[in-house]
Parts: structure tokens; sequence; C-alpha cells
DNA sequence: AAAGAAATAT
DNA sequence: TATATTTCTT
């Protein structure tokens, strides 16, 4: 309800509107350099591929300039062979769109399905034809028109965090071809969720008590802090701090959920909160840092 | 046992 | 919708 003053400790450029996404931590930005490893990547691997050498040029200036790290290339055969054999050499591959042949839109169809990088389509021809038809029969993420102003190109490593962000929900398993239809028979097991027994349940120690009858203490819950029950744990502002605090200290790398609840040393808190809370935490600081890195280097 | 990812629930 | 919790896998 009541939010403890902010302690502004990272003062980042502004996080960009169109799809970052919100503010992770509201005004209260953890310090990233604290959290994440000096070597952190410094830049993204950038595949250019024109047939105008010129042009060429100049997109790897300015890509240079947003220290994105680029390999630039006007022949064909020579992008498809990178491409090919070194399919881990690049997060983005920009590929200029030539209308006049179908094996350039072939090869990034086929290619790209079965790759994990970024395709952006560089293009002078903005019809709309032209567009869907790259973006329909190819997996690139984005189309380009010439001439492209630097402001388009700084921001393509979203593509990539997009990336990364979007194959975490993937429930596809597309393993058999037509199967599966009808094989759900895997049935519900009746009963047991929903239910939660509030007890103690069996932890062993004390099952059998003939007598005692200390039936006891605190069964209505005159104080709510101390409640046997497990209840949600709200991540408000200053427990979220005090779980950075804790990552920093105990150090990134080495910040695992029963180190992190040992360091914040708050009560009632269990591991499995600290676990659930990093996995989540570690998704928007990473996604955020990637993001706020780019933006310095404006 | 516990970390991590994914699924599920609120 | 967001995120807290539970389940499942390693």
């Amino acid at each position: 309800m009541d939010y403890p003053p902010m302690a502004v400790t990272f003062d980042h450029g502004g996080v960009p509107a169109s799809d970052g996404g919100g503010d992770p931590f509201g005004d209260q930005h953890p310090n990233f350099s604290d959290v994440f490893p000096r070597n952190f990547p410094e830049s993204l691997r950038v595949l250019v591929f024109d047939e105008d050498p010129a042009y060429l040029l100049i997109l790897e200036r300015h890509l240079q300039a947003f220290r994105y790290r680029v390999t630039t290339c006007n022949e064909e055969s020579e992008a498809m062979t990178l491409l090919r054999d070194h399919r881990n050499m690049f997060d983005i591959a920009m590929i200029h769109a030539n209308n006049s042949d179908g094996d350039r839109i072939r090869f990034i169809s086929e290619i790209g399905s079965e790759m994990d990088i970024s395709f952006i389509i560089i293009s002078k021809d903005d019809s709309v034809e032209s567009v869907v038809k790259w973006m329909s029969t190819t997996t690139a993420c984005d189309y380009l028109i010439k001439p492209i102003r630097p402001e388009d190109l700084r921001m393509i490593f979203k593509h990539v965090v997009k990336k990364f962000l979007g194959r975490r929900r993937s429930v596809v398993t597309v393993e058999g071809d037509q199967e599966k239809a009808a094989a759900r028979e895997k049935s519900s097991s009746v009963g047991d969720s929903t239910i939660r027994s509030p007890d103690d349940d069996q932890a062993g120690k004390r099952s059998s008590c003939p007598n005692a009858e200390v039936v006891n203490e605190e069964d209505h819950d005159h104080d709510r802090v101390t409640s046997k029950k497990r209840r949600r744990v709200v991540w408000d502002t200053e427990l979220h701090q005090r779980f950075l605090d804790a990552v920093n200290s105990v150090g990134f790398e080495k910040a695992v959920p029963k180190k992190i609840l040992e360091q914040m040393n708050v009560e009632n808190l269990s591991r499995e909160n600290v676990a659930s809370h990093l996995q989540v935490t570690f998704l928007l600081v990473y996604t955020t840092h990637i993001i706020i890195m780019f933006n310095n280097n404006k």
C-alpha cells in the first residue's frame, strides 16, 4: 500500500516505447553492471549482404556506430555459404531483397526455418506486394526500406530479444505427423489438485502421540504474520530491493535460490518463492539490460 | 536435495 | 494481463 521512498540507483536513458515492454522495476533500477559479469556480450553479430558495395559500407558504419559486430558481404554465394556453414556465427542477418530472382527468397525461407538467426530484409521496394511476399514466404522478422535511416538500425536487436522471449513459451511439440489427435487419455487423475490439505501432512516426526493433546496454539491466526499457511508472497518494492541486494552481494554468477534466500534473511520466505522470483526477474533484467546497453550507445 | 524451466493458477 | 505457485525434469 505504501511505497517506500525510491532510491534511483541507475539512470537509464529511457526505455524504448515501441515494444520494450515497460519498466520491470518501476523507477527503481538495479545497477546492472553489478548484476552482470563484465564480459557481457558487447554486441550482436550481424551479417549484412547487399550487392552495392557503397551502400554496404554505409550500413556497416552505422551498425558499428551502434556497437554491432558487423560482417559485410556483397556476393550472394558467399553470404549463403557463411550462413549455411556457420550457423552459429551470426545473430542477425540483413539480406538485400532482389525481386528479380526467386533463389534468394527460397534460400532465406529454407535456411531461415532451420536456423536461429533473425533475418531482416532490406529493399528499396516499398510496395505492399513486395513486403507481403517476403514476410509471408520467409521467416524474416523485419523489412527495412531503403534508404534506411540509422534510427531503424539502432534497434534491430529487439528481434533477438523477441526471439529470446518467444522461445520460452513454445508449446508446440511437432514430433509425429498426423498422430496425436486423440491421444489424450492420459487422463485426469481425479482429485488431488485443488484440495491441498491445510494440515502439516506427514512430516514423520510426531505422528504417533497417544496422549498429548496440546492441540494448541495458534490455530486461529490471531496474528497474520506468523500464520503457518502459505501466504502468497507479494514482491513489493522493498522486498524486491532486498532480493536485488542479495543477488548483488552473493555475486550474480553464484546467485542461486538457496544462497539468495539466506542472504535475504526474510521470514516466511521459501526457497521456491525465491527461485520463482529469480526466474522472472532474470528474464526481465536480461532483456532490459540489452535494451539499455544499446540505448546508451546512441 | 535443489536448480531451472515450463505449466498452471489466481 | 501479470505474476505467483506448482509441477516436472535434470
